[in-house]
DNA sequence: CAGCAGGGGGCGA
DNA sequence: CGCCCCCTGCTGA
């Protein structure tokens, strides 16, 4: 009855497979789920991503939305770049510099055979076949086609067969742990082949590769429970099996003000309470017991409303053995649901990569929105398109009018002004008279037009907008502003342009004005401390 | 204290 | 994406 039972075989299986998914991540195709990292979105798969990192994994099944957006703080880019080639294609290129950061990266990520050593997926059969591994060239081996001697191959998760007893002997601090198991992956050091000669005359490039798991199986071996989660295996003591139960001791991480184990800290996540499973009790820097997040980096990461924040994490091994880099590149990971797009967007941008792609066209002062931008740019152009209805005082911002209004004129008392309507009815006029010009019916007029119309109210962009042909003058000044308002600002131009920010008109600016009205300004955008990043800009004086 | 600059969330198109 | 709105912090009178 079993003679026909036949054995179909598809002998280029895994060469097919890792083509298609080469192409499948190339051309974006089905994919899930999306790596943010300074700035650039990577979109991945799920199980891609699940199978090479558990906590990749672990994120993903207890990520309630279906295309989470991993943001990946203090996460170099090029880092990513190698790391997604080494999953997606088993192996990546890297320069040797770079390698330590990236294997940092590895182990703040998890990422099977470099920071985490790889299971044999066919260990748990026990039938590896051995010529599974003939059936399908591995391309790692080109290695050998690098025509560099140089060269090498890493196979960072093996065993620190040097020091296996040293790592259970001690109590196992990160640092020990990561310590001797980043040893095995750093191509200077001894311990790791030496047959390589790795150490003599680095080469420019290292090239890692995603290891078979029969060369991790002796000498080192995971013992948690938790599979493939913990990297800090070895003395299986203190959290690389505690961590995979429910109830870690949060003390164990530091404390509680710094959520070690990954998702700990959001808020809201449904994966909060309980097993977070995966980071270390103490972060590598050594220099923050109670967490090693700096204070100031993690200002606004918790609580953000509808956007659920994971908690950042250290690097689960301690030590810096790939200082200096460790100790300045905290890995911090925020799991970001996609409640909402747009909030996820600023989230990213305000938050984690503190985008400012939006430069002022006068002084290069940088903000993460347009909005703001063009508000800033007012400044230079001297638009104040909000006038007060009662004093004629014109204002950059809207709020400053209303401010103006509720402060000067409602608190003190003034008569009259039930009748004048609130601020918006007021605005609402600005604009129905704007469709009312004397002598052009074109809405909203060009600003030359508005010059011509209303010489007393032109903006000085009509003259600095010759150095701004980066942002069109109409798009700046926003329709409802730049006439004068009303009857009753017109009632009261006479008697208030005095008091009132008057504008210069453009064609009166020389040179001298031009200076006088826009350097204290620049200097004052100078000055301007941002506590996001520091914005270069341009000093006209 | 008023004015000002800027950050950021909410919301609708 | 743009707008609205709220809020905070700074500055100078």
């Amino acid at each position: 009855m079993e003679d026909g039972l036949l054995s179909l075989k598809w002998n280029n299986h895994k060469t097919t497979f890792f083509d298609i998914l080469r192409v499948l991540r190339e051309k974006a195709n089905y994919t899930d789920a999306t790596i943010a990292v300074e700035g650039k979105f990577y979109p991945v798969h799920k199980l891609v991503m699940s199978t090479c990192s558990e906590y990749f994994s672990e994120i993903f099944e207890r990520t309630p939305c279906k295309s989470p957006v991993i943001v990946l703080k203090d996460v170099r880019s090029q880092d990513m770049d190698a790391l997604l080639d080494y999953m997606y294609l088993g192996e990546v290129n890297v320069n040797q510099n770079d390698l330590a950061s990236l294997l940092k990266t590895a182990e703040c990520l998890r990422i099977k055979g470099l920071a985490v050593p790889d299971e044999d997926p066919t260990k748990t059969k026990k039938q590896l076949l051995p010529d599974d591994r003939r059936e399908s060239p591995p391309p790692k081996r080109r290695r050998h086609e690098d025509p560099s001697s140089t060269s090498q191959t890493l196979r960072p998760t093996s065993p620190p067969a040097s020091s296996p007893s040293k790592n259970s002997s001690t109590s196992g601090t990160a640092g020990d742990r990561a310590g001797a198991q980043r040893t095995s992956s750093l191509p200077g050091t001894q311990s790791q082949d030496s047959s390589h000669d790795s150490s003599i005359d680095p080469p420019p490039m290292v090239k890692v590769e995603m290891e078979e798991a029969e060369d991790l199986e002796d000498g080192y071996r995971r013992d948690n429970s938790y599979e493939g989660g913990s990297i800090n295996e070895g003395d299986g003591g203190d959290y690389g099996s505690e961590v995979s139960k429910s109830e870690h001791d949060p003390e164990n991480y530091g404390g509680g003000s710094y959520a070690g184990p990954s998702l700990q800290q959001g808020g809201d996540l449904p994966w909060e309470e309980g097993d977070s499973s995966s980071f270390p009790p103490e972060g590598f820097s050594g220099d923050h017991p109670g967490g090693q997040q700096p204070q100031g980096d993690d200002d606004d990461d918790d609580g953000d409303g509808p956007l659920t924040v994971a908690a950042p994490h250290s690097s689960p091994n301690g030590p810096p053995l790939l200082t200096p880099i460790s100790q300045a590149r905290q890995c911090q990971l925020c799991l970001v649901t996609l409640a909402n797009a747009n909030l996820l967007r600023r989230h990213v941008e305000d938050h984690h990569f503190h985008i400012r792609k939006y430069d002022c066209a006068h002084c290069g002062k940088k903000f993460k929105r347009k909005e703001h931008k063009e508000r800033h740019e007012r400044i230079h152009t001297g638009e104040k398109p909000f006038a007060c209805y009662i004093c004629n005082a014109r204002f950059t911002q809207k709020e400053h009018l209303k401010g103006h209004i509720e402060n000067v004129h409602h608190k003190h008392g003034e008569k009259g002004l039930e009748g004048m309507g609130d601020l918006e009815d007021r605005e609402d006029k600005d604009e129905e008279d704007m469709d009312l010009p004397p002598a052009s019916s074109s809405s909203p007029p060009p600003p030359n037009t508005t010059s011509a119309s209303s010489p007393s109210l032109a903006p000085v962009s009509s003259l600095i907008s010759l150095a701004s042909t980066a942002s069109p003058l109409a798009s700046i000044l926003p329709p409802s502003t730049l006439l004068a308002n009303t009857a009753a600002a017109t009632s009261l131009t006479s008697s208030s342009s005095s008091s009132s920010p008057a504008l210069i008109p453009a064609s009166d600016l020389n040179m001298n004005q031009f200076t006088a009205l826009y350097a204290p300004v620049t200097r004052k955008t100078v000055n301007s401390p941002n506590k996001h990043m520091q914005t270069i800009t341009i000093n006209f004086n």
